[in-house]
DNA sequence: AACCTAACTTAACGTCGTTAAGTATCGGAG
DNA sequence: CTCCGATACTTAACGACGTTAAGTTAGGTT
């Protein structure tokens, strides 16, 4: 059976070329130029070659999202070993940040984007690919040593409004920083008072 | 100069029927089924007919989201009167997450999305036509009463880290409530729950 | 009565996502 | 070795989009 795996190996090959040039483009121009004709050109092929192997725009943009995904969860591997629980939130709320201000167009279309029904490939709960899980790993670890207010009993939830919190952040400069309306602090000292403010309203 | 006014009444006239027309369309279909064509469709005029009232698609969504700026501050106007700033700092969270989640499209317009330069029809600073300043009045008064902790003595940072808060319970309702991912807590609860958290945070 | 201009219309351009139909390549069966 | 059918593309086209150019009509001014 060579000839079949070559050929299931070349079509894994174009289907990340294509990925990777949206990817490009994305990354560069945001997501309002990523057209399957810019794609296309980009790899050297015509528009409706990328129909073979993605069924629309919509599922690529979610197959982009996906790895956007996973690679936002490993940023967080590096914090995994602070043995602190309130240490590693701290330090989790700014690596969130961080990859919000640098990846603007990745973190629009991950968290700021209605559609992209996620797919499969990513192992829920597991903290290294789902970060989400990793947030809710350090609210136990918090609830664990007795450092919460008693309150915050529901895990979900106070992950629900800590990740609020700190999207906020993010969602509005990303939205509104270049509005003259409101006066803005800078994104950096918005990002620590909102670390504090956290910390302050769930720590006994 | 009696036809020359009627000609300005019936120029403006025109120009708010083609708003409405948007409104409506963007109101009940969303966004992207805003299109100068059924623009034009609804009000029975041909697409380049608003071109002359308008000098293309981003300044009628402009003008749109001024309007919308402007309603949205209104909302404010009925808990001005309540005298203990506190309560009315939790009263303003429940309207401004209400406003969201009544009127996801338009949130998003105003709040989600990074362009639209804002026109000068509101009157900055002004707590009846500007929510932000009206925020700051809540936070201005805590202030002045002591009740709030040293730490927020600046007017401006405070009201936006709350404001990233609350805004970030209804950002992500709107664009990731339909997401299987995360065991969503009911938004209300979670709104009541970054309610109980701000307050806990800032005050003394 | 002639004219000018404001307020439109029709036609068109170039873009987009997507589908239909055609073509070449190539592994495997007779 | 030849033929076949599937795979992987291409070209052509459709309908919708924002927008511009050119043409038309109606009403106030001179």
């Amino acid at each position: 059976m060579g000839p079949k795996e070559r050929r299931e190996r070349e079509r894994e090959e174009i289907r990340t070329r294509i990925l990777d040039a949206a990817r490009e483009l994305f990354a560069s121009e945001g997501v309002e130029s990523v057209t399957m004709r810019r794609i296309a050109d980009r790899i050297e092929y015509s528009p409706t070659a990328i129909y073979f192997h993605f069924k629309d725009k919509d599922a690529l943009l979610a197959e982009l999202c996906d790895c956007d995904f996973r690679a936002f969860a490993e940023n967080f591997a590096a914090i995994a070993r602070i043995a602190d629980p309130v240490e590693r939130l701290r330090q989790a709320g700014r690596v969130y940040v961080d990859f919000g201000l640098m990846h603007p167009s990745h973190y629009r279309l991950m968290f700021m984007t209605p559609k992209t029904a996620q797919s499969q490939t990513i192992e829920k709960g597991n903290p290294s690919e789902d970060a989400y899980a990793f947030l809710k790993g350090i609210i136990a670890d918090l609830r664990g040593r007795g450092l919460l207010r008693e309150e915050y009993d529901n895990v979900d939830l106070t992950a629900q409004v800590i990740w609020s919190a700190i999207h906020g952040v993010v969602a509005l400069d990303i939205a509104k920083c270049h509005d003259q309306w409101v006066e803005w602090r800078p994104v950096a000292e918005r990002t620590e008072a909102m670390i504090d403010f956290i910390e302050r309203a769930v720590l006994r």
